[in-house]
DNA sequence: TACCAGGAGAAAA
DNA sequence: TTTTCTCATGGT
């Protein structure tokens, strides 16, 4: 579905504008798994002030958010967006967690038997499983989020609409399975995607120079500019 | 003022 | 089974 070469070319093309991105953006796998959940449908620099006031609050950590009232919660986290909602999938990934008997014995799971038994906490869907799977498990996982059907979509790859899992596993079997690939590639995307293009913003161009991508024998279309 | 941001789950059709 | 609704703060 995905040609290997073409998502190659792309990979190449975004790592040249953008250079090493470093992800995920904390500081231990466990502030990625909390950051995975409340980064869902917000912008980041909101997810930033509500880790901020955990890490002030000493509570960045397990026993502490297992023990914290969930209303308390809700108010550090206040600033990242549906705080309530979020402050119990928190609750949830940490009763789960324990459950699970913490990271360590969760990283000697088999991908498929982690990433299933994380879809079964309530908050943890497709993508939030796979950020937590690539970023805090060193899983080989491509995580397909809006930013990457975007550009898809633009480059004419995709229509967009595809199942979640036919187009993961379209970039996985493409790719194949190389976690520091997926880490960087994803990052790059998201990348781009916060990039205000000068060409177009500047112009009346409707095209985004970073968004040619050459191979072999082909050439992409330009991108559409973003609405 | 209106729209968007690194989704997911429940309810409705 | 597929579509629609709800959750919410902060920036532009």
């Amino acid at each position: 579905m995905l040609d290997r070469n073409i998502l190659l070319a792309l990979y190449a093309r975004l790592s040249e504008s953008y250079g090493p991105q470093h992800w995920w953006p904390a500081q231990t796998p466990f502030e990625v798994m909390l950051g995975a959940i409340l980064t869902q449908n917000t912008a980041w620099k909101n997810v930033e002030r509500a880790v901020d006031n955990l890490r002030e609050a000493s509570s960045l950590n397990l026993p502490m958010l297992l023990q914290l009232d969930v209303n308390v919660l809700a108010e550090l986290i206040r600033p990242s967006g549906y705080y309530k909602l979020k402050a119990q999938r928190l609750k949830n990934l940490c009763a789960w967690l324990e459950k699970m008997g913490g990271m360590e014995k969760l990283s000697v799971l088999q991908t498929t038997e982690l990433r299933d038994s994380l879809l079964s906490v309530n908050g943890v869907g497709p993508e939030t499983a796979d950020d937590i799977l690539l970023y805090a498990f060193d899983r080989p996982v491509f995580v397909i989020d809006t930013y990457t059907r975007r550009l898809l979509q633009r480059l004419n790859l995709i229509t967009g609409d595809e199942d979640y899992d036919l187009l993961r596993a379209a970039f996985e079997s493409a790719l194949g399975a190389d976690y520091r690939l997926f880490n960087e590639y994803h990052a790059l995307i998201v990348r781009h995607a916060k990039q205000k293009c000068s060409l177009a913003e500047n112009s009346s161009a409707d095209t985004c120079n970073h968004c040619y991508v050459e191979t072999g024998n082909s050439v992409f279309k330009p991108l559409e500019k973003a609405r």
